[in-house]
DNA sequence: GTTTGACTTCGAGCGCACTCTAAGGGCGAC
DNA sequence: GTCGCCCTTAGAGTGCGCTCGAAGTCAAAC
């Protein structure tokens, strides 16, 4: 499929996904005869998956990290697994921050109301 | 009390507290006999409720708005209110998106660990 | 009295994650 | 065949939120 298909269904940017290539977020993606980058579906997953560590607040660093230890072979699950996992306390650290932060909210929202 | 207490008291840098100055997200602070700031409670409780709308990720311009409508006086109590609504509910959204992500991320996690 | 050190203003610089531009190539429609 | 459009690469530019530096002031310590 062709860049813009892959943008429109990964919901990143052309311009993103090429800029991604270029520092080895994704490893090279197949060209068609003229030299277009040509995705597949296994490209697509492997986007899904990076968009749901750059949502959770991820840099692109690390990001990169994993995607150097994947390519490295299966002999460095281990340190993917921790990798995750510590990211999954950072995350869930987050939540729990923002819930408080919500709660904080509502209360002024409270106090505004009742002035009113 | 002077800028360094107040930073220490903040959780920003000295730098930053002026920087917020300048940009007028905090009133102009007062001044003492030397012209260095003197900082009150009260603008450390201003800082503390700036602080959380930054963490809940609202914009710097969002922020001075508000505090342009807070000095603006009484009257814009509505809109102010109406902003905190709008802000509450893109934070639950976020709290409900990273949730999402979260339980993937658990589940990779898993998987990470039977493949083990 | 001079050194030290924290303060002042204001403008420049930085790190991150894109985002865009320039210069050129390839291909289908007319 | 040439117009239009999308593609390519490499590098420059952008926006945000700080963060730092330069140049100067002031007050307490020695």
């Amino acid at each position: 499929m062709t860049i813009q298909e892959a943008a429109r269904r990964s919901g990143l940017s052309a311009h993103t996904l090429r800029y991604y290539e270029r520092i080895g977020l994704i490893h090279t993606v197949g060209r068609n005869g003229s030299g277009h980058r040509d995705y597949d579906e296994q490209d697509l997953e492997w986007l899904a998956f990076l968009t749901r560590l750059r949502s959770t607040g991820m840099p692109i660093a690390d990001m990169c990290r994993y995607a150097q230890l994947l390519r490295a072979g299966a002999h460095t699950a281990e340190e993917r697994r921790r990798m995750l996992e510590r990211h999954r306390e950072k995350v869930a650290a987050r939540i729990a921050e923002l819930t408080q932060d919500l709660s904080a909210l509502d209360y002024k929202i409270t106090i505004y109301r009742e002035t009113a």
